[in-house]
DNA sequence: CATTACGTTTACGTAAGCGTCAACTCAGGC
DNA sequence: GCCTGAGTTGACGCTTACGTAAACGTAATG
């Protein structure tokens, strides 16, 4: 038994908190593909990692097709020498894109940093009149 | 002399790889407001760090309203206490978010080890037939 | 059997982020 | 005086990522 769980439309709602509207329309766009019985869609737990990648990818910035070329890549496996080394470029390329966002973090986390020092040094001087 | 350079709206544009329509729109959705001379669109070293801020908080994949949001907190210079906590309050929020996309990143970057340790074996194997 | 819960498809609506004319102004060069 | 280049304000169009309603099927429950 490979541990065969599986999730109806609302359960996978629920747990990544959002609406089956927005389930269904990932589906719509390709980048999810359940079975179904009798006309209900039943999720796997491949489908639930998906639903996961999905996310993190949406928190990170990206598009749904970009998403859905990116699963799609590291789907199916290439064949041949030059297919091995596109897809070996491509990934490259997304770390770099991967780099410049944390880069922006950093430098937004400092200036949040400095921010939150000003309004410290502010908020004592109004709290403590001499 | 505070340094007093200057920008036209195609230097900038130039400057950070935009359209001159894509400022604009900046400016009508209240991110930018320029000086003007004889109608003319002037922009100031302020003005340059705004659309760099602007460019960042895109890449990092805010909506222009919430970069908004964030730069008017940051422009005016809370008085009140209870102002103060408040601004305080939303920046740690903004660090949550910001540590969140941290960890999808490192995840996302570790995915990407993984795949890429796969491919260069596939690679090998396909290259050095025995 | 009627209700309730949960699911289905189809279709229209909407906000965000610009692209793309159109129609006009204004300063500088020849 | 005319042209050209750069700038200006509309206004319409398009894509993305869903929300929302309509109209219906199915399964279990009292």
């Amino acid at each position: 038994m490979t541990s065969t769980k599986t999730y109806t439309i609302s359960d996978l709602a629920k747990y990544f908190d959002l609406t089956t509207r927005t389930i269904r329309f990932y589906e719509s766009e390709g980048l999810l593909s359940p079975k179904r019985e009798n006309n209900r869609r039943i999720y796997n737990e491949k489908d639930h990692v998906r639903l996961k990648l999905i996310l993190r990818g949406k928190r990170l910035g990206f598009t749904l097709s970009e998403i859905k070329t990116t699963m799609e890549l590291y789907d199916n496996q290439p064949d041949g020498i030059a297919q091995l080394k596109y897809v070996l470029k491509v990934i490259e390329n997304h770390r770099k894109t991967l780099r410049q966002k944390q880069t922006d973090i950093k430098n937004t986390l400092a200036d949040m940093d400095d921010m939150t020092e000003k309004l410290m040094v502010a908020l004592n001087t109004l709290a403590e009149p001499t």
